[in-house]
DNA sequence: CTCATTGCAAACGGTTTGCACTGGT
DNA sequence: ACCAGTGCAAACCGTTTGCAATGAG
């Protein structure tokens, strides 16, 4: 699968560098969206040379290729993960754990803003922000 | 109005500073949320002396009392806006126009999302991207 | 008078750029 | 051999911090 993608990048002219394909490894082997950094730190595990700016150009090209989703959490955080499957995130604000939501529970709601609004809204990628059921115990007790 | 918020916060034992005054003024008087540059920019206008530093103190300090409101946009930035109309943003991919949506459009999916999760989705201001009725007529044009 | 708040300058962290070198094809 | 892609160093930009000075209460 990897191997089908990078053919898939050769095919269109694109060379196949060690960087590349070592990034491409980290990216489809984590199961959770990565910081560039996260990317950069784990890359560097099996490509010791590698820099900064390259993990940052790949992922740009990668994206560029429709070989990587970016995804805009808050605070300005860039993640990036493998292309393919359509979810969105949901962020607890106190202890920032972030589980995926599938893109499904969103379509009702887009169908409803179509018939209210016309808008064909195709947003891919939505971050929620609330508190886990665990942060909620916490807080309720301190307030108690 | 202005006048009842800063009163709230001299209750509280807070100093009310020109600096302060002056970023609620335009954050009150805006209509968009800003970007803490922009915060900045239009402050200097009746303030020339204020600083950066003081304008992201005091949006801190300003949404840790609930007087403005945090919202990221979907590309990651950090706006601000006065506290007291929740919604939402609809915004066009193509011509950019953005739309408003109420709250209550969200409250079936937060409840959902609450059982489902057992998160308590609390987002205050969450951006879609779509199309809008007139760019998709003529995309559609284009199509065809 | 006191201490919260400010201005200044400098640090910060993540990201981007210019440029010469390298290595995939 | 050619040029896409890399490493390096330095610039960049929005944001944050330490500290001494100021001014609101």
């Amino acid at each position: 699968m990897s191997h089908h993608l990078t053919q898939q990048l050769q095919a269109q002219g694109h060379r196949i560098t060690p960087q590349r394909a070592a990034i491409l490894r980290v990216i489809e082997q984590s199961d959770k969206h990565l910081t560039p950094v996260e990317v950069y730190q784990l890359t560097k595990k099996s490509l010791p040379e590698i820099t900064e700016p390259t993990v940052y150009r790949t992922l740009t090209f990668f994206a560029s290729q429709g070989l990587v989703m970016v995804a805009h959490m808050g605070n300005g955080q860039l993640v990036y993960e493998a292309a393919g499957h359509e979810h969105h995130h949901l962020v607890c604000r106190e202890c920032n754990y972030s589980l995926e939501i599938d893109h499904s529970i969103l379509e009702p709601l887009y169908q409803q803003l179509k018939e209210s609004t016309g808008y064909e809204v195709d947003s891919i990628h939505v971050t929620f922000f609330g508190l886990c059921p665990h942060c909620r115990e916490n807080q309720e007790e301190v307030e108690s």
